[in-house]
DNA sequence: GCATCATGTTGCCGCGCGCCGAACAGAAGC
DNA sequence: GCTTCTGTTCGGCGCGCGGCAACATGATGC
């Protein structure tokens, strides 16, 4: 190809690799100079501005590459959607593997969903909304779940989401040192998911409340 | 009382809101500095170390704080336990006010659970699993749930405290302007902790995956 | 009533920050 | 061959940062 944009790419990419780098130390995106990113990812602190014009768009850029990892993993796990059986442990499985082979990517995304500057969150936001609507609609087309509406399958995507995404700091954290704890990550989040499904399965609608 | 220690007190709480005030804008607790919150409370940067050796340590106080408030809501909410129906209901909205009331906590809670310094996240862990495991406790004693094992009340309950804390940035930020969405927050998660309640009220134990 | 001591004060240090400007090297494209 | 774009180096601006030493003040405790 053009050596020029070849090169040009490896930097910016090296730039946002550099951001997730140091966050990897426990630090919050909003935390990060410009200047230790640049120096990390081995350039003059100048030369940042020819890829971003500040931090901001460096975090929206690493919103967008979280966003691709996230949609080829959903798109695997629907490949083996209609494998019979055992569609939420093998959904799972795929999913922890794309974490682990994605780790500082996750980590930016598990880190900066509710603590990163207002555009990011609001990115972030967004990415996780359209998720939800799509598993809404592909719950909508399982019989499985006929016996509920439009509205419950919105809520209860929300839900899957929400501890989807609300369990990926343990997901991350995890693969340190052994395991003290009784559950692997990977048993404990197919469980909670079964929990989930289970209810929904014997939704009844909105029972009389009181 | 003595109106000296009633003073550093007043001069200390000033500086834990100060922190909190600072991060309703949207900023993380770890890009906020010693010098803003010094002159957010109104003294001068120095006297900022009579009360907290570092940022760090305020912190930790800003978490034992909403550790308080949690706690007694926890309390508040289990004296309504056993009034008959709508526990979840009573239980939702009981505590949505105090999060209404102690907004700067709980934006706190919310922003730092996975976000902050290493020591705050630690401690937010800590006091996670603790409220996990008092609530695994409560429902072991309750006839409802009989039918689940010690392991899987720890799930359960893992699952329904990973929910709440997922979803206190909706609580939280919600309160603005009018309600676009379908539901409100209150209703979304009264629905959400029912379809838990719904899926552990028919679990089978493990069944055979696949 | 006087010494003590904790709270809050002023002033200063060196550092890294974002941001800017100017000049230069080398590959790409016309 | 000339321009354009990318990335480089060097220098500098003003600012806010964390941290330290010394000082003021007034309630506390004997």
């Amino acid at each position: 190809m053009l050596p020029r944009a070849e090169q040009k790419l490896q930097t910016r990419q090296a730039l946002l690799d550099a951001a997730c780098l140091l966050m990897e130390s426990g630090r919050g995106f909003g935390s990060i100079s410009l200047r230790e990113v640049a120096k990390t990812a081995g350039i003059v602190p100048t030369g940042f501005y020819r890829h971003f014009s500040d931090m901001d768009a460096l975090g929206l850029a690493l919103v967008a590459e979280v966003d691709n990892t996230f949609r080829q993993t959903i798109r695997l796990v629907r490949q083996n959607e209609f494998e019979l059986g055992g569609i939420t442990d093998a959904s799972v499985r795929i999913f922890l593997d794309v974490v682990a082979a994605h780790r500082a990517q996750f980590l930016f995304l598990a880190r900066e969903q509710y603590g990163g500057s207002q555009a990011v969150r609001q990115a972030i936001a967004c990415l996780r909304q359209n998720i939800s609507d799509d598993l809404a609609t592909d719950l909508a087309r399982m019989k499985r779940w006929q016996h509920l509406d439009g509205a419950a399958l919105a809520v209860m995507a929300d839900l899957v989401v929400k501890t989807v995404f609300a369990t990926l700091p343990e997901l991350i954290d995890s693969p340190g040192p052994g395991y003290p704890q009784a559950l692997t990550a990977q048993e404990k989040i197919t469980q909670q998911l079964r929990f989930i499904f289970v209810g929904a399965r014997h939704w009844q609608g909105l029972g009389n409340p009181g």
